[in-house]
DNA sequence: GCCCTCTTGTTCGAT
DNA sequence: ACAAGAGGGC
């Protein structure tokens, strides 16, 4: 197959230019992913050994589908049977570290400590420094050693300069109890899986020089929102051959709450020297309106590099605005609007409902339910997030790695064995026990052997079913129906692990983990069941639907109050333009008068972003309400 | 000392 | 949906 045909002459110049920096300016749907799998394919073709190229994606999904698309281009890679590496700067972050950890003192049984996790963890040490959780917030302790990590400011680097306040102080002493803590139990959060690989990477020259030889071609998507870490690592990868390929747009960059940095973009031709750059300007997504509309809204931010985005689509339905009282009637609405694009034809499946915060979410499931249209939850609670689930997870994880004291401090006494507040103590703090406490423990370390001698023996999924049913959790969850459903949630997990029936445990059981716990809510969007999906507009970007519903478009949700800042509220229009270039053909976008809000009705002025789109764009519709109450009342408003 | 049940608060976004 | 805390039963 022609890996140029059906590019256009930026795209195939992106493509060509294999060799040196290359900085890739894409807008809303220019065909970025394409252009990705296209370069690969042809960097293969030219001769290169699949495994020698890399490619960062956003999320495992987007790394699934750049996969297919480079086989579709390609059939079987090379015969090798090597191939590109694909696959998030966590998962980069990991292979890495399983490969070389051992020189920083990891153990290549490492455990990944999720946010649930990290925040137990930083609260027992709070706990442990007697500090009143009325005056420090653990969550906040959480959210500023996580900011302080992302920014790589390493511990000894705190109070070199004097603390401003007691509150600093205990800040850094948490921190430094924090990585103290991580490091003997062998865990590592989020952070650490980019961090500690920088850390290697830098420290160690030889690790270093592996790693730089072994990526000849590397590709960067979402480049505009790298956080330090993941610049750093960019760099320090790319600094043998200079083959990377960054791909991004600044006006999409939304995660800067969480350490991205969009200035990494402008800085890509000062940090890496003779770079080519090239702009995707033709849009291949949606109508002339609805990129009008975006561009027009977008062309209010200050902090960005213009970029002449247009379309040869059709001009498409103007932009549908949607007054409603409050957010019942806009759940009302919805599913009217549902029903009238599947009247005409679209699937359930080309349908998005978008919203700023997971709390709205309540209100239109329940009224899809109420309709039963089918449609899928993408963000929330997610199955891997569910606490028995959990559970069986941490189980697997302390017998993999028995230094995981994390884990083992979650299940010890689940389902309950007798260990409670003080025997719990008592343990940890290794002090003596009495026969009947040692028995109580020994009973737990008996489960955890049991578990660990059957990695090599048994697969997966008979390993999980083993877990189940030995921790006792069966008996536990037999009493009522809500103990039945978690207990079928814990077997849901056994048909997860299904696929890799033919392997022993061992083989496969650090990439199971790996798999589950990095699991992004974007890897859960599955457009070939034919639903309606609902999710937040973070969530959403990288995706496209045909009809894109907008909920909530109120000042203080959408832009969000917590997000009033100069230079904040940017970013939430860059979010709303994420919104809105979802879209291919058509887009609502609705609002109410009212709302609850935090447990208060709240009256909120239309959002900003609606007034700045150009009045010829939009239809402004405020439906007439029939003077019955809610129940009574049939859905006619056109 | 431990277990169970009930209440209350929660909340911007998430690998 | 979950955590944290209170309070009663064993």
């Amino acid at each position: 197959m022609d890996i140029f045909h059906g590019l256009n002459p930026e795209q195939k110049i992106a493509v060509e230019t294999t060799e040196g920096p290359l900085l890739v300016l894409a807008g809303a749907g220019s065909g970025k992913t394409r252009v990705i799998a296209h370069r690969i394919a042809h960097i293969v073709r030219q001769g290169t050994a699949p495994d020698r190229i890399l490619a960062v994606t956003f999320t495992n999904k987007a790394a699934g589908e750049m996969r297919e698309r480079i086989h579709a281009l390609l059939g079987t890679v090379d015969g090798s049977g090597s191939v590109p590496f694909i696959g998030t700067f966590h998962a980069l972050g990991i292979q890495i570290l399983r490969t070389h950890g051992s020189r920083i003192g990891l153990s290549d049984r490492f455990s990944i400590a999720d946010q649930e996790d990290s925040l137990k963890l930083i609260k027992e040490i709070m706990v442990g420094r007697q500090l009143d959780p009325d005056i420090y917030d653990p969550q906040r302790f959480r959210g500023i050693i996580s900011q302080l990590k992302n920014e790589m400011t390493p511990v000894s680097q705190l109070g070199a300069a004097g603390f401003s306040s007691p509150y600093e102080e205990q800040i850094a002493g948490v921190y430094v109890g924090y990585e103290a803590a991580l490091h003997k139990m062998q865990n590592c959060d989020f952070d650490d899986l980019l961090i500690r690989p920088v850390q290697l990477l830098k420290d160690h020259a030889d690790v270093r020089e592996y790693w730089q030889d072994k990526w000849k071609y590397i590709h960067i998507d979402e480049y505009q929102d790298t956080n330090v870490a993941q610049y750093q690592l960019s760099r320090l990868l790319s600094a043998r051959h200079h083959n990377i390929c960054v791909v991004g747009d600044i006006d999409q960059a939304i995660y800067s709450w969480r350490g991205a940095d969009w200035r990494n973009i402008l800085n890509f031709e000062r940090d890496f020297e003779g770079a080519t750059v090239i702009m995707l300007e033709q849009n291949y997504r949606s109508t002339k309106v609805i990129l009008e509309a975006a561009r027009s809204v977008i062309a209010r931010n200050s902090e960005r590099k213009p970029i002449a985005l247009r379309t040869d689509n059709a001009e498409g339905e103007k932009v549908r605005i949607k007054i409603l009282e409050d957010e019942r009637k806009e759940a009302a609405m919805v599913v009217s609007d549902i029903a009238d694009a599947i009247r005409v034809g679209y699937k359930h499946s080309d349908i998005a409902i978008l919203f700023r915060t997971n709390a709205q979410s309540r209100a239109i499931e329940e009224a899809l339910m109420k309709r039963a249209i089918p449609y899928r939850l993408v963000s929330g609670v997610r199955f891997y997030d569910r606490k028995e689930v959990k559970d069986v997870l941490a189980y697997l994880k302390r017998a993999r790695n028995p230094e995981d004291g994390v884990s083992e401090r979650r299940v010890l006494n689940m389902p309950p064995r007798g260990i409670g507040k003080v025997l719990l103590y008592k343990y940890i703090a290794g002090i003596s026990l009495s026969a009947s406490e040692q028995k109580k423990i020994e009973e737990f370390t008996r489960i955890i052997t049991e578990i660990s001698e059957k990695f090599s023996t048994t697969n997966l999924p008979d390993l999980i079913t083993f877990i189940i049913e030995r921790a006792g959790y069966v008996t536990y969850f037999s009493k009522d129906a809500e103990g039945k459903e978690r207990l079928a949630n814990m077997r849901e997990l056994v048909s997860v692990a299904a696929k890799h029936r033919d392997t022993h445990a061992i083989e496969i059981i650090d990439d199971f983990l790996q798999e589950v716990e990095l699991m992004s809510d974007q890897d859960l969007v599955d457009t070939t069941v034919d639903a309606v999906h609902l999710l937040t507009a973070h969530a959403a970007k990288g995706l496209e639907f045909k009809v894109v519903i907008v909920t909530g478009l109120e000042e203080g949700l959408f832009p969000h109050t917590l997000a009033q800042e100069e230079g904040m509220i940017e970013e939430e229009r860059r979010l709303f333009y994420v919104a809105v270039t979802r879209a291919r053909e058509r887009i609502i976008l609705t609002l109410t008068m009212r709302r609850m809000m935090n447990g208060e009705v709240a009256f909120n002025d239309p959002s900003r972003f609606i007034g700045e789109i150009p009045e010829h764009l939009v239809d402004i519709i405020i439906p007439e309400y029939p003077s019955k109450s809610y129940e009574e009342e049939t859905i006619h408003y056109f």
